[in-house]
DNA sequence: TTCGATACGCACCAAAAGGAGAGTGTCGGC
DNA sequence: GCCGACACTCTCCTTTTGGTGCGTATCGAA
C-alpha cells in the first residue's frame, strides 16, 4: 500500500542523508547541466559557434523554428550564465548582436561530441525505434 | 504592426524553403539531440555508466530526486532509442535490470565533455550570474 | 495473518514550457 | 504619408512536464 511511498522516501533520504562534502558542488553542476542541456541553448550555441557574431533576427533564422519568445529567453539565460555577450548599438532601428564568450566557446566544444554522436548514430536510433515499435505492436 | 509576423514568417519560410538534401537528416539529428539532451536522461546515463547494470530502485536511489514516473518514462525512452537493454527476470517479487548498450556507452562518453565543462566552469557560471543580477538590480 | 519488498500502471492535479498575436518607437524608402 | 524593419515586451492560450497518491501480484519473513 504505502510500500512505494516508503521506498521513494528511502530513495530520497539516502541521497539527502549522505552529503559527501561536495554535495553543494554536485548540486551546482546538476543545475548548470540542466540549464545548459536545453534544446534551444544547444541550437543557439551551435549557430553562434558556426557564424560568429549574430543579430537577434539572424540567429532566429539560422536556428529555425524558434519563436521570438524562446529566442529572447534563451539568449537572456545564456547572457546571464556568461555564455554570450549582448551588445546594444544605440541606433535606430535597434541593432543588437550576440557573441560567444570564451566560456560559451568551451561549452560549444564540449557539446561537439554529442553532435558527432547524433550524426554518427541517428540511423541506429531510428532502427532501434522501429524495432521497439514492432515488438510492442506486432 | 504585423511586421513581426512577417519577419517570423520569413524566418520560418527561409528554413523550410531551403531543403538542402540533408534536411531530413538534420531534422532527425535535432530530434535525437532534443530527446537525449534531457536532464533525467543525462543523469540516468551517468548512473548506468558508473555502476554498470542497475535495478529500477537502485537506479532511482543513485540518481536521486527523481520520481518513479519520470524514472519509468526516462528508462522506457532510453530503451526505445536503443541506449539501454531492459531485462525482466520473471521472479517474485519482480526483478528488472537495465544495462547500457554500446550505443548508450558511446553517448555517455560523448556527454563526458559536458560534465567536465560543468565541473570545470560552474564557479564561472555562478560568478556570471551574480554579476548579471547586480547589473540588473543594483 | 498481516506486512514489506519489487516494479511498475493509472488518475488527478499543479506548474512550466512554449506558441500566437498584438503593441512599441523611430527611421528610411516607396 | 504610410509601411516595413528591428528587437523586443506583454497578454492569452494550449501543450507538456512532473509530482502525488493509490492499486496490483506474490512471496517470504515477522
Amino acid at each position: 500500500m504505502h510500500a512505494i511511498r516508503e521506498a521513494m522516501a528511502t530513495m530520497h533520504k539516502r541521497s539527502e542523508e549522505i552529503p559527501p562534502v561536495s554535495k553543494a558542488v554536485e548540486s551546482l553542476v546538476r543545475q548548470v547541466i540542466a540549464q545548459v542541456a536545453d534544446k534551444w541553448t544547444m541550437l543557439v550555441l551551435e549557430a553562434l559557434e558556426e557564424h560568429g557574431t549574430l543579430r537577434f533576427g539572424e540567429c532566429g533564422r539560422i536556428v529555425g523554428g524558434i519563436s521570438q519568445k524562446m529566442l529572447t529567453k534563451t539568449l537572456r539565460e545564456m547572457e546571464r550564465d556568461g555564455l554570450v555577450v549582448r551588445t546594444v548599438h544605440p541606433v535606430i532601428p535597434p541593432h543588437v548582436d550576440y557573441t560567444l564568450t570564451e566560456l560559451g566557446r568551451e561549452l560549444s566544444a564540449a557539446f561537439c561530441g554529442v553532435w558527432t554522436w547524433a550524426e554518427t548514430y541517428h540511423a541506429e536510433v531510428s532502427a532501434a525505434r522501429r524495432a521497439f515499435r514492432e515488438r510492442e505492436e506486432g
